[in-house]
DNA sequence: GCGAACTGTGTGCGGCATACGCTGAGAGCG
DNA sequence: CGCTCTCAGCGTATGCCGCACACAGTTCGC
């Protein structure tokens, strides 16, 4: 699906590297990759991903749709060079020392970089997408901020990917809430749905729909990250699951560190893939 | 965006709930929102979402595209009743005793369901898809698998949220994976990487992609999941991340129990929303 | 200076979601 | 028992979309 070049790489990733071959013959061009990219992101960031057409972004620059095809070589292609514009951290970022400090500081750098652009979470992420500029870079502060940590390359691979993705989730979240305000603001619709979701059907989970009109709603899992009188605790729930994986980073630590003195403790791995 | 109904609940809330009032006047319909739903998800596991277009699920139920329309009120409608419908668990899934044992088995649950229909992932979630049936359900059986873990009730909400976001992550990032093998397999595509993914440039993961051609893949955060010798470490990654909030959970859970008896620990919760 | 390489344009195709008016079926009421 | 009004499914049409392709004009290497 992705289009590779005879290099065996996508040719977005060249061109986010700046590995092409601009041509020597020929007119001078009148555009470029980055003032593509950067129309189409300023469309994004005004009208949503669903305004970023080929012909908007065009009219955007004062081109011909079809002029783009001579930058990018598919629609597709202009939305993984997005995606990694969008992705750019703050130049040269510094991270507090110690993996305690910097591994918050860096899932915050993340964060934010997706609140800013929360359109870029809507386009498919492929195995382009690492491969990318922004994810190298972002990946190797992650590395650094775990630097300190006693733990193997590859689990620390896993827990940049985790909070990344812990990440995403709660912009995405975050942005589908924020959206057009809450659902089910009628008495009405409250009343309805009241007589679905009963005590007897769904007895863990229906007073969270019940109790004074507080009402969850989902992002994808199926689930309610409670809402307190319309403030999002998104925050709260990004903060949570973050604290919990330091948590369990630390007592991974503890025991790994007990094991060498061979004094087992509780095997906190030991509840692994299901 | 989301079409509300004057009960202020999305049409589709009300759809998949089973309260919509059918007509009855006029002629026998021919077909069911059942129908049209199964349909499309036929379609959309046998070649994908982007094949589940009206005139497509028109197709395969022998009718025109627009007779659809007399069931479902848009595109967008009908994705949502797809969406749930594809994240149906199990009926009646039973649980372990004991949250330690409880919460693996039902975040496996979760993976399991949406790996059965992971086109499902790519439909954007808003506020309406948690009140659709299927994940009420689902964030029922996560809140008893909680049930005898001592902390608050909107914590739980939060880990049953970070659990299942972060299940949908890793399922997205298989499939992205998985589709047409790995990438920059060609030993120009890795020589010309090697190019610019320099260890001076990024100290911490440049040998990541170097050591011998074992190349990380991202999934949208912009990292890298260790790929082992073309086998996914996904489950691994997936494991990780369940074991390592299990254990921040535990250490949540100490903590408190020290703190109401006066013996102040190490604050868990103080790494908390940066 | 001449030809090759290259740029931006115009036109057009097939596919998409969806609006609207029509016909005739069938149910409920009288 | 038959009238009438509701409603199901159809045909047609509109306006987007991504993108293929041939063409005309431009600029550099030789």
């Amino acid at each position: 699906m992705a289009e590779s070049t005879e290099t065996g790489l996508p040719r977005a990733v060249m061109i986010a590297w700046g590995m092409e071959k601009t041509p020597q013959r020929g007119p001078s061009r009148g555009l470029s990759h980055e003032r593509i990219v950067g129309a189409a992101i300023d469309l994004a960031d005004a009208e949503g991903l669903t305004a970023v057409t080929m012909q908007g972004v065009a009219k955007a620059l004062g081109f011909t749709t079809m002029s783009l095809y001579r930058y990018v070589s598919s629609k597709e292609e202009l939305l993984l060079l997005m995606q990694d514009a969008a992705f750019a951290l703050p130049e040269r970022s510094t991270l507090p020392t110690g993996w305690r400090a910097a591994l918050p500081a860096w899932a915050e750098l993340i964060r934010a970089a997706y609140r800013s652009h929360p359109w870029a979470l809507e386009i498919p992420r492929g195995q382009a997408s690492v491969l990318m500029p922004n994810s190298v870079w972002a990946a190797d502060l992650g590395m650094a901020a775990l630097a300190d940590l006693d733990i193997d390359q590859e689990s620390k691979v896993g827990v940049i990917l985790v909070i990344s993705q812990l990440a995403a989730s709660m912009v995405e979240l975050e942005g589908s809430l924020a959206e057009e305000g809450l659902v089910s603001t009628t008495p009405e619709g409250t009343g309805l749905l009241a007589e679905v979701i009963t005590p007897e059907r769904f007895p863990h989970i229906a007073d969270l729909f019940a109790a004074n009109s507080r009402v969850g709603a989902d992002g994808g899992a199926g689930f309610a990250p409670v809402i307190d009188g319309g403030t999002l605790e998104v925050d709260g729930e990004f903060g949570l699951g973050l604290s919990l994986l330091i948590a369990g980073l630390e007592a991974l630590q503890r025991s790994a560190a007990r094991e060498t003195e061979q004094v087992p403790d509780q095997d906190v791995e030991g509840t692994g893939p299901v």
